[in-house]
DNA sequence: CGTCCACGTCTAC
DNA sequence: TAGACCTGGACGG
């Protein structure tokens, strides 16, 4: 489920099953290889917050004013889920237990999030283009001689330490909306068309009050889709009447079939770290 | 049955 | 820059 507009949602989830709630303890499954965090507090309140590809859940005790941080990842499959404590789903692997006999549960069939006690954001990613806007285009803008956008833009969007929180679906659904050729230098692109800057909040704005995307098994745990206006949203990403071809990380990337050919002509320097321009065929 | 694919990082050669 | 990490759904034989 996991790019911005999921991760926001489901802080959103946890804030509105948390508020209320008093907790008193966390278990975890032992099939999931990561330790169990140690609970500073006996009882304690939950609030969270997401920043692009990053959630945090925040432990308050209710004795003392201390809070005390935990940092998720969702990985490809991670979501919470909320449920009475005995009726955990198959692939719940971190529970925080309240005292009315429900719990919040990570599930993750996949098990490729994470969290890590203690930490608050990534030093490793930037800023968030939905909720950190004015930052996030900051944060490009002043770095724009880094030999990251050197890359190509269908690329250098997938980078998390300039965009955090775009991925897959979402590169695809910004490049599709801007007339500028994919496989353009980053640096180029983005002098060019900065309204790709503006896209990355307001695309992800979009699928973020559209319920996330409904792909494989996320559901919106707010409330309800309209499966219409998602169709409608989602114009490129996995849309047989698009191209695609795996970038240079292995990903498949969806693209307006108006490049198809004409990134043939591109000026090739743009591939300097590629040996081969036909990878891209 | 088997192969391919999936909203993402990580680390290791 | 490949694998590694995982489960499971879709689809082919």
């Amino acid at each position: 489920m996991p790019e911005l507009a999921e991760l926001k949602l489901t802080a959103d989830f946890v804030n509105e099953k948390s508020r209320g709630r008093l907790f008193t303890g966390v278990s975890k499954n032992p099939v999931h290889k990561l330790p169990q965090p140690e609970m500073p507090f006996g009882s304690f309140i939950i609030t969270s917050k997401a920043r692009g590809k990053e959630m945090v859940v925040y432990i308050e005790s209710t004795e003392t004013d201390e809070t005390w941080p935990i940092r998720f990842t969702m990985g490809m499959s991670g979501h919470f889920e909320h449920h009475v404590s005995n009726q955990a789903p198959k692939h719940a692997h971190l529970s925080f237990h309240a005292n009315d006999g429900t719990s919040l549960s990570f599930v993750d069939v996949r098990r490729f999030g994470r969290w890590l006690p203690g930490k608050e954001w990534s030093q490793d990613r930037g800023p968030c283009p939905l909720t950190e806007h004015r930052q996030f285009v900051n944060h490009v803008i002043h770095n724009l001689e880094h030999r990251d956008f050197n890359k190509p833009i269908h690329v250098a969007l997938m980078n998390q330490k300039w965009f955090n929180g775009i991925g897959n679906y979402l590169r695809a659904e910004i490049l599709y909306r801007v007339d500028v050729n994919p496989f353009m230098e980053a640096r180029l692109a983005i002098i060019e068309h900065p309204e790709i800057l503006e896209l990355c909040g307001d695309v992800t704005r979009q699928a973020y009050q559209l319920g996330g995307g409904q792909l494989y098994s996320w559901n919106n745990p707010n409330g309800t889709q309209d499966p219409q206006s998602w169709q409608d949203f989602m114009q490129c990403y996995g849309n047989e009447t698009m191209h695609k071809i795996k970038d240079i990380n292995g990903r498949t990337f969806w693209y307006d079939p108006v490049w198809k050919d004409l990134n043939l002509d591109q000026d090739w320097d743009y591939y300097s770290d590629l040996p081969n321009p036909n990878a891209y065929k």
